[in-house]
RNA sequence: CAACCGGGCCGGACAGCCGCGCGCCGCAGCCGAAAGGCGCGUCGUGAGGAAAGUCCGGGCUCCACAGGGCAAGGAUAACGGGUAACGCCCGCCGAAGGCAACUUCAGGAAAAGUGCAACAGAGAGAUACCGCCCGCGCGAGCGGGUAAGGGUGGAAACGUGAGGUAAGAGCUCACGCACCGGCUGGAGACAGUCCGGCGCUGUAAACUCUAUCCGGAGCAACACCGUGGGGGAGACAAUGGCUGGCCCGGCCGUCUCCGGGAGGUGGCAUGGAGCGGACCGGCAACGGUUCCGCCAAGAUAGAUGGCUGUCCAAGACAGAACCCGGCUUACAGACCCGAUUGUAUC
């Protein structure tokens, strides 16, 4: 990935989901939050209750490929954490990339139209 | 051909584009004095038969190792072998099931002792309810004998037949059964048309007894480098604490709360009780190591994904986390080998 590094300290996961914005949406929860820093930050969460170490890792790839395939299209400087649904497993590719746009767009994590 | 039984093997494939971990090599790229790091590129490689459950057995690591004794707890349970070891595997015995191939087994001791045996039943090692027989009584009944018959039950005085008797009873006999001792066979569990004794219910998945084995914790172990801290408050001063049960012995100021803190490298992967084939020994598990092949994931927020196309039997269960040997559990289906039974044909 271009400009994005793995967040992995639990504190800063506990800080965004406390203090940080967030979107729902039927695939995915989006938390964002500014982190001072040149990059992006992304974590990913996939909660036990999504099913054995399958279906975790399954969400988690998908979830990473829809990022890495729309990073272009977001701002940089933000800590970023999705939180798996149970469609993120197996529901349609195109629609979930759909969807991550749209609640990326509602918290303003788009980056402007150059026109 | 069908049904069934046992074993083995595989568990989506191929192509294109984008993307990821690790390794090697390259680079007139960036940082650095250098070692090296970062970046980019080529090539190679990249989850399982169960990776799972964490149920056993080991390796490895630390703790306790100056020990000694006792107790407790846990595990296993026919016999012979295999193995580093095992609660695993093979063979075999016994029991149960199946026409059979074959499968299953918490398979030591009830004559060391204690306990329990609900309900039913008269009675559960202690018994007479009905019945049968004898005696007494006018009679209802009473006393005694009796386990052949009835009924109850998972189990009721070893079973069947004959003799015997007032009626009966291993009381006696024949055959059988169970147990104990001998003899014969076998390496042994065990078996036997043999001989003698004996006739004593079940339960140990109740306590118990017998034999054998077991120190504890685990890679978040542990080692090294680095960072922070070396502090504050309180309690007890031996009648205390540690030596993860107790005693002897040994050692020591101890314990609780609050505050601060940063992680990295090794362990860790070209391995090892390793796998496959041939040969030799063995019924087999397995061993010999003689020969020939095969082994290449190693993350640490944790690498295999997305899209498109083709094919088919239409993709199940499911993701390495220190490493091996097993067990157990989950699983769509595909293929191969062998055996049994039935049917048809020769």
């Amino acid at each position: 990935m271009e400009f994005t590094a793995p967040l992995k300290l639990n504190h800063v996961f506990r800080k965004l989901y406390a203090k940080g914005e967030s979107a729902v949406g039927s695939f995915v929860v989006v938390y964002c939050r500014r982190n001072g820093l040149p990059g992006n930050r992304l974590g990913i969460t996939t909660g036990l209750k999504l099913g054995n170490a399958v279906c975790r890792n399954r969400a988690r790839r998908r979830i990473r490929e829809v990022y890495r395939l729309n990073e272009a299209k977001l701002r940089r400087g933000w800590d970023v954490v999705i939180v798996a649904r149970s469609r993120s497993i197996d529901g349609d590719f195109r629609d979930m990339q759909r969807s991550f746009l749209h609640q990326c767009g509602k918290l303003g994590l788009l980056r402007e139209e150059k026109s």
